[in-house]
DNA sequence: TTCTTTACATGCAGTCTTGACTGTTTGTTA
DNA sequence: TAACAAACAGTCAAGACTGCATGTAAAGAA
């Protein structure tokens, strides 16, 4: 029999790791390197060998646990709304008790702006316009992001206590969002950000006064017959 | 003597075109199949050969007109940025003459929403996503992404007329434009416009409270210390 | 220990895309 | 009509990427 000689009981076995551990850390440094490579190179140029390459592991490992690129690169999805989670609770847990409640919106308003930029924001800007083409990534990317969404409203809700009574609360921060990816996205253009803080600085203005003075000159609270389709 | 026809002036042939009206014709048919397939099928799909049988050309005629990739790429940035604007002023064209100056506005906005939605919105933004691995791409986008910015404030200043000399006119164009296009991104992943179109509305109105009745709730009108970083 | 399973490594074949090369047709000029 | 240039067509080789197949080490079970 081929099996010459059995390591089995390592004398110096400060390398023994179950096979769980192993496994879990092998994932977790492929899944690294896959958004890392998302972020650098984008998704056309993610290549499983580059990937590997990056994490400081062979193409073998990859195929053990992610046998398709599909494989891999749907999971990273579910990796990568962790972390955008993880990255936004942490931002959340920094904000200083405001005093005025026009303060504090307008620090919950920059946290949904800060939460869709940064390089995590580019990975899934990759994933997004790749799924265009893309069914299986697509259907990945539909349920974790509706989770993020969730998540995103649920902590906002959380952190602003009773300012979230307002009315259009949930509509402000929706607009709020879409605004801060269109924000994120022009950033591909142009690096500089001082007109796009500007900008976002006047939102915060009609933002927080919307809120916190919706008397201010308009009647209607949300519905509106639709008289052009536009 | 040896000159039995001029083609210089063509009497009849329809078929006898110049050698100028063949090379433009072939090159737009390129660059339309080139934007029409990176709609389709998105930047990373696009390959010469799809563009060609699209086009309905050989790989040859490709070659000729555009040696490399990259310059059928680039190309067909320029010829984007055309149609875009052809598109955008002949929407404009088409607006009704308004009579009240709320009613107007609001048109204008949807205006600015239109121009940064639909299909030639979808081939942009392959485009500017592969351009952040591609620096020749790149360059060539923001040359003529900066132009079309320009032109989308100019006519919608012109269409405006005297409603521009508001307060803060620019700025919530400005703030518009990167709403609408958070708002288009979002249509990557869920096809249902109706909330956006929601949220949309609710931005015409803040957005035409703020520019009609600027004594609303917000003193300052722009500058204002930036104490945060955020 | 012995056996089995899991984790990982390496090499190879098939496919796709690009760029180059050769050949043919159409238009222009002399 | 002849000569030339531009437009267009078709083929091919090199490189890259994916997926698979084979081989080795480590961990757990009997």
């Amino acid at each position: 029999m081929p099996v010459p000689a059995e390591p089995q009981s390592q004398s110096a076995s400060r390398l023994r790791r179950t096979q769980e551990e192993r496994s879990t850390e092998t994932r977790a440094r492929l899944l690294d390197a896959t958004i890392e490579s998302l972020i650098d190179v984008g998704y056309a140029h993610t290549t499983t060998t580059a990937v590997c390459a990056r994490a400081g592991l062979s193409r073998g490992a990859q195929v053990h646990h992610f046998p398709k690129k599909q494989d891999l690169v749907v999971s990273a999805v579910a990796h990568l709304a962790t972390r955008r989670a993880d990255e936004l609770r942490g931002r959340a847990a920094e904000l200083p008790a405001a005093a005025s409640a026009e303060h504090r919106l307008g620090s919950l308003l920059s946290l949904a702006r800060e939460a869709l930029s940064g390089p995590l924001f580019l990975a899934a800007l990759e994933l997004w316009v790749a799924s265009r083409t893309d069914v299986e990534l697509h259907r990945a990317l539909v349920r974790f992001e509706r989770a993020a969404g969730r998540g995103l409203v649920d902590l906002w809700r959380d952190v602003a206590g009773p300012l979230a009574d307002a009315a259009r609360f949930d509509a402000v921060l929706e607009l709020t969002m879409h605004l801060a990816r269109g924000l994120a996205l022009q950033q591909l253009l142009r690096r500089d950000d001082t007109a796009r803080m500007r900008a976002f600085e006047l939102w915060r203005e009609l933002a927080i006064a919307a809120l916190l003075h919706p008397s201010g000159a308009v009647p209607e609270p949300v519905s509106q017959p639709p008289e052009e389709d536009s």
